[in-house]
RNA sequence: GGCCCCGUCGUCUAGUCUGGCCUAGGACACCAGGUUUUCAUCCUGGCAACAGGGGUUCAAAUCCCCUCGGGGUCACCA
């Protein structure tokens, strides 16, 4: 674990659906540890399922890792010297290592049929025994298995595990995990149609990209012993590992999509603040110090270290996810937010100059939990007629509202300038005289300007209204 | 079930390696006040945890053992 070699970590995804939360933090840690030690972060393409990928998982794999901003500095795109970066591309290195592992007898062909293996393992385990191949074909004389070669026989071909040996992993989250290799079977490494299994490829591959820690999720830590052992057998130093925590579900259980959005594009889709997500990704498992909870993608960079990360398995807690999200965007200046908030604004917003819009932007702030809110939040500033809801009709129906209103917009029809200036030192003032709190005034204003009971500073929505609009709404709503 | 990993407030965590500064800190959530024309923001305060049991030690959340609990994994998926 006394490392000198330079610093070469990867992610690898395989194209088999949408970036997982639980991956996407994956792909954080690595790219932070590869940051913070100027190392080289690889994004590898893990394809050798051929059943089940797809382009269209790729591509989404790849902006939702744009999105969250872990650029990658080998890999699809953008090239690298130890490339190619698919699997899929790579069966010339995996051949080589095939033949070398059949010339020396630590891979051997298996010629047993997917069924008699089933039924074996079936068997097995109605004795209460643990499930394992039964090395059938692990003695299989040359001659014979010549024979059934050349007569086209399908066969898979396996790692003959050593006996009585012991697999160390060096874990940088866990220090040493060690489990015997009678605990291994003999699994499988190239399949029937000819392609190596993720066991083989990623050891392989790694190997050869010179990767010198492996960060990934705990659930690999069963089949690392497969890998560690596989490159004794090949005579290749073993890099370090560091196994995190899984994401769990509030369940209590690996977070899967029965819980709830478990794709990072579905947070970006809704409206979720990229530099909240990785805050909160980068939370989960990990931590800079006692006290810091909102930090940047640069800082956490600064202060990232394996040894900071977690055992044990963090509920991906919603709450705190949107409280930070309100967070970043409260903290954001009008300008900034504005941008962020244009893909989300009604396309009315077309016709509105930038101080107008600046306005929006400052007035719905600190409202904000998610970009996406605006959009239902300012709705009735787009609308021709507003739609009460249940509490705002309730307070446009309450006794003397009619002439309140009417009242509020005489007034404000009299005003010069627009927004009124001192807007509630004129409501106040108009109240009194006419012997109502002024609450009694600004509800029933509110509920007729906007149609809810909530929302911005009134003055700020008669200036974003304008005056003839809100002159209307008041006077229609009685 | 076998193997492996893990176990501090409801949740995310600091503290554990290198025992004492821990009467266990912070954040979210929640509750109670305050500011405020509404909502929200903001401020103040509160609630709340070392899974259990044995050791070792002057001293244990921290070291050791056992128990219990949770999770992962046991594919020609990754």
């Amino acid at each position: 674990m006394t490392e000198n070699r330079p610093v070469r970590v990867r992610f690898a995804p395989s194209p088999t659906g949408k970036l997982h939360i639980g991956g996407a933090r994956t792909a954080l840690f690595n790219w932070a540890f590869a940051r913070r030690h100027g190392g080289v972060f690889i994004l590898r393409i893990e394809d050798t399922d051929t059943e089940r990928n797809s382009q269209e998982s790729l591509d989404s794999i790849l902006s939702a890792m744009r999105w969250l901003g872990l650029d990658w500095d080998e890999g699809p795109g953008v090239g690298g010297d130890f490339g190619p970066y698919a699997q899929s591309e790579r069966m010339p290195l995996y051949d080589a290592a095939i033949q070398k592992g059949l010339t020396e007898g630590w891979l051997y062909r298996c010629f047993c049929t997917p069924e008699r293996v089933n039924a074996l393992k079936e068997e097995q385990r109605n004795r209460k025994e643990n499930p394992r191949y039964d090395r059938a074909c692990l003695g299989l004389p040359d001659a014979e298995c010549a024979k059934r070669l050349e007569v086209g026989e399908p066969h898979v071909i396996r790692f003959a595990v050593p006996d009585s040996e012991t697999a160390e992993i060096q874990d940088h989250i866990r220090g040493q995990v060690t489990v015997q290799s009678v605990e291994v079977e003999d699994w499988v490494v190239v399949r029937s149609n000819g392609m190596p299994t993720y066991n083989f490829c990623c050891v392989i591959d790694d190997a050869q990209m010179q990767i010198s820690h492996v960060v990934r999720g705990e659930e690999h830590l069963a089949n690392t012993p497969k890998q560690v052992l596989l490159y004794r057998a090949l005579g290749l130093p073993q890099p370090d590992y560091a196994h995190v925590p899984l994401i769990l579900g509030q369940d209590g259980k690996k977070l899967s999509k029965r819980t709830g959005d478990t794709a990072l594009q579905d947070y970006r889709d809704k409206g979720y603040p990229a530099e909240a997500m990785l805050n909160f990704l980068g939370l989960l498992g990990f931590s800079i110090d006692d006290e810091t909870t909102v930090f940047s993608a640069d800082e956490m960079v600064a202060a990232f270290d394996l040894k900071r990360i977690n055992k044990s398995g963090a509920i991906f807690d919603t709450d705190k996810l949107h409280w930070l999200c309100g967070d970043t965007i409260r903290r954001m200046t009008d300008t900034d937010l504005l941008e962020r908030l244009r893909p989300w604004l009604n396309t009315a917003v077309c016709d509105k100059d930038g101080g107008w819009l600046l306005q929006l932007a400052a007035c719905f702030r600190e409202r904000l939990t998610l970009f996406g809110d605006v959009s239902e939040m300012s709705a009735h500033l787009f609308c021709e007629c507003v739609e009460p809801d249940e509490k705002a009709a309730k307070a446009l129906s309450a006794d003397g509202v009619a002439d309140t209103l009417s009242g509020v917009a005489d007034l404000l029809a009299g005003v010069e300038s627009w927004p009124p200036p001192e807007f509630f030192a004129l409501v106040k003032g108009w109240a009194a005289e006419h012997e109502l709190g002024v609450g009694k005034v600004m509800k029933p204003v509110r509920a007729a300007l906007t149609g809810s009971l909530g929302g911005p500073e009134l003055g700020d929505v008669l200036a974003l209204l304008g005056k003839d609009c809100s002159l209307a709404r008041l006077r229609q709503a009685r």
